[in-house]
DNA sequence: GATGAATGAGGCTTCATTCAT
DNA sequence: CATGAATGAAGCCTCATTCAT
């Protein structure tokens, strides 16, 4: 939005900003709309373009799709993946500080809009599909389970299946993306993102009972 | 599927069922391909009728859509409230027999793609997000705070904000109809609805810490 | 152009109707601009019909075009087959009756540019072309060696190589369709295609020399 | 190809030489996709320039056409010409050497492309047509008629038209260049040129028939 | 009631040509 | 001279909805 550009000529930089200018606009209306309902036209219009001028940078609406995950999701995983490789203190404290810093970077900003699209999408476009799990969700995966794996390894989580338990914990997460933006304009008491999270990672972490033996003996099977 | 026409000649039952067989059609292409993405051609075409006649009957396909729901999700929601209303035991084996009876009647059906195709597609489709809205998340969300309060009340759960445990609760049910319709040509190994849930209601129970007292004070923030 | 129909309403007759006038149009259009630069659009407002009524016939432009071949050229290959194997005359009789039969029924007709435009544009589109080439070139290439067989065999023409002639005897024919799509704005003096098909045949039959003895030994290495 | 530039400093040549190199890459597009099909992107890409320089040369599509043609096509002619008003022989050897020689100069070059590519799309480009013919075309035909007249008035070849006989032996040339490049990715068995022009020239000079008195009078009609 | 032919706006993509630098 | 970013008209195809019969 911001141009802070005016001592160049207007047409010199373009070269170097375009891709920039498509992708945030690109970014933000399929945050808004959603893949099949962002129309290629309405990206260029907001980025200031002509519609010929973004397939001068992109070949199609899946490539330009592509891009924005690799510009703005991918990052952010091996920023991750650093972070947790590096952790020293409690598990409890890292799925802590990895869940409220996974909603600083993601849950709280556009970037919830891409998870919220695949999930709703993914089905009707096989190939941004496959692109989007193999790049982005099975990485996701794996960070997590290393997280539950550390914590059991040290003792510090009871021995439960990492596997099973990522997709658990993994689906408040995507859902406080999801409810983001569906239903945003029916929300009589819209979510308060921070209460919700709390509330999440005290229920993961002590449950829901109020004595710890469980009363539940069926759960073995 | 219950034909309660058997007194009325062949031809005269078939108007009357028309109805019913477009639903389902519409049921099954909806929770295939997506609201947007359904065409009413196929729709009509799958119900063994033409274009035209789809409309003597649904003023359009967001009325379509509405009567899918009515027909299909409203009476289980009803059938919820009875059910725990009249429940007697601890509030954890309800909980366990409320997430199984969901998985059952609805997690497992087709009537699980209603819900994704809620989520996924409400933003482009206001009117219908406000329907779906008032018709099923609120009195869904009403069902599950009722059971919490009722854990609390009785002294089996501990005294949690039951409006945002809800929402926590609801993620995993949620997500797990999610995953069903997304990304499932994508899925190297599908998950196990009955292993995830029994994971979900182990951890909602016990949390994930190996011992009850929480390392963790930054919590009450 | 005519529309001997007024005594039916105009809506009943279309069903059958429609599929003629959009392969009356597609033809005429095909023949006027050639493949690539036949608009849609175009075809459907000379039907009389709007765009979107085209694709309810035809799946698309390749799919139109292929409808146009079978309906206007295969049933006279068929034709052209049953006559020819019912023949009892002199080869050279056979020939000349063949190619005035054929200049009446396809060179003289707008037919004349199907051939035009798959010489024209084959390269460009290699789905129609291997059908066009299948459907119409492969069986007129054995309609006229089965022709020049026929002739050896029965001692009336030269033994020469059949496959090789056919490729030569075919060219003046296909050359007299092309110049009637090829240059039409810019003749001062245009071909009259009786002359030249006599001035053909009469070189086919003939030869080019005064003389039998041919004066050149060149010719057999 | 010749590059007479030498004397000058190599960045020099270079600009002189940009022509040369446009026109040259514009006659394989031009050889390889038609006239419509080729794209102004690939031309200067090919000659290793970018788009906007091709247009300081050529002032559009049309006129970079022409100017292949012109640096191409044109100087043939002239040669033809040349050999043939000093040629003393048969008449009959002058024809075939004519045609082989036409083979190897054009025929078998890239130039039959420009051939085809006229006779396909002459009639979507008006302008361009005219151009083509009067420079080309028109040439051409007088060549030939020329060669036919000279064998007629020295008693070697039939009294026959001049002019149609023209148009009729033309053909099978013209056809050769254009299976060239139609069908190509069709042919089961390709065309040999070879035999081709042989079998042509033999069929010309000798006609179809095994005795030299016809069997058909009514050609005379 | 039932039909299904017809519509036409709308979306993705291409490419000859222009022009500021 | 040379560049290459930008344009915008145009073409193929889809689909919710209408309506004459």
């Amino acid at each position: 939005m911001a141009c802070p550009f005016k001592s160049k000529p207007r047409w010199e930089r373009r070269k170097e900003a375009r891709p920039q200018e498509l992708l945030a606009a690109a970014l933000d209306l399929f945050v808004e709309r959603g893949y099949a309902a962002t129309r290629l036209d309405d990206v260029a219009a907001q980025a200031g373009v002509s519609k010929g001028t973004l397939y001068l940078y992109f070949t199609n609406k899946e490539e330009l799709f592509k891009a924005v995950v690799r510009e703005n999701v991918l990052p952010l995983l091996s920023e991750a993946e650093e972070i947790i490789d590096g952790y020293a203190g409690h598990s409890a404290e890292l799925f802590r500080e990895f869940i409220l810093g996974w909603w600083e970077r993601i849950g709280n900003t556009k970037l919830s809009g891409i998870t919220k699209l695949m999930m709703a999408e993914s089905g009707n476009f096989p190939e941004v599909a496959k692109f989007y799990h193999d790049e982005v969700i099975s990485r996701s995966n794996i960070i997590i389970i290393r997280m539950l794996d550390r914590g059991i390894a040290r003792g510090e989580f009871r021995k439960i299946n990492a596997v099973q338990a990522n997709k658990v914990i993994c689906a408040p997460i995507i859902m406080l993306m999801m409810w983001k933006h569906s239903f945003s304009g029916c929300q009589t008491e819209p979510i308060s993102p921070e209460e919700y999270l709390n509330c999440f990672i005290d229920l993961l972490l002590h449950g829901l009972l109020t004595a710890p033996s469980a009363p539940l003996t069926s759960m073995d099977s």
